[in-house]
DNA sequence: GCCGCCGTACTCGGATAGCACTTGTCCGAGTTACTATGG
DNA sequence: CCATAGTAACTCGGACAAGTGCTATCCGAGTACGGCGGC
């Protein structure tokens, strides 16, 4: 999985405490992560509709939507895309007696028994929001916030 | 995550059909895949004591246990090897008021709830044998595996 | 006829190239804020 | 003093290289079988 899904997600969380636009290159400063390449990836998320990017000075990237509403699932499928990591390609359609008008993707055992593993953990994510991730940071240390934003100042 | 994947398991369930070595050239012809690969492949599993190997004439691959006893997850682990697809770097550790004494892998929120998908993502796994996989291909082609070992004659 | 030995053919096993994707970087298009000027 | 047009700087956005891991292949080490010679 790609690195870049880690340092979205926690720059999600430093943005919701935020509230307003910060540029890519002082969001990439905090974690010390290359400023472009984070840029790069939040390019995805604007994409996706989960931040909205303003440009110019005074500009940078928010969220778009409440954080309650942002799942991680949908900030992990932005990073990484739609396509399941297990992608059947469905060999039996190649076996001695594969049929061709069959859609062995759909039927195969091994198929459905890996799609349900995969969907097992796309559900997990998806009961998590960004918001819940805030609090329970918050929860723990109650002072992240403020402390956040007198840092992004 | 790697083809190979799914070339192993399905090889697996034939294995598991057969009862005796076959080599690895043999498997591939019945999908058509690269024979050279998929003994690469195979390879992975007879070092995860998931298949045993015999050289020479009469040679080839079996099941080194019964297939009750073997999960997909093993499987997939020994393809995809133990590492989990998130990664935390710990780039809290980076943060303005990093702590380098903290081990932010296993305290981070974020961390957590990733790993707690994948958990769940391996249960679904581990809860599947090949004999599983083999059994809900015979119920709905009960002529299945006799087919198969007519064709590795 | 039977036993032991040798050669041969066949298989796995690891070492070796080729390719795709992730990672990382750069410069241009667009936009905003500031400034100077005129009314 | 205020409005306005021009300018300049700053930001995102997509196009452009480099590194890493998957994909694919080949040849060597080891082994069992079959044939052959000797007892």
């Amino acid at each position: 999985m790609s690195e870049g899904v880690e340092w979205v997600l926690h720059t999600c969380v430093n943005l919701s405490w935020i509230g307003r636009p910060v540029r890519s290159a002082r969001l990439a400063a905090f974690y010390d992560l290359p400023p472009a390449y984070l840029n790069k990836q939040l390019q995805a998320l604007v994409r996706a509709g989960i931040l909205t990017s303003v440009s110019g000075p005074k500009g940078g990237f928010a969220l778009a939507r409440e954080p309650a509403s942002i799942t991680l699932l949908e900030v992990v499928t932005a990073i990484e895309g739609a396509d399941p990591a297990f992608r059947c390609a469905g060999i039996l359609g190649d076996s001695p007696w594969g049929d061709t008008s069959t859609d062995y993707v759909a039927t195969c055992v091994i198929s459905t028994a890996m799609r349900k593993a995969e969907l097992a953990w796309r559900e997990e994510l998806a009961g998590q929001t960004v918001a819940d991730v805030c609090a329970s940071v918050e929860r723990r240390a109650p002072g992240e916030p403020e402390r956040t934003r007198r840092w992004f100042g």
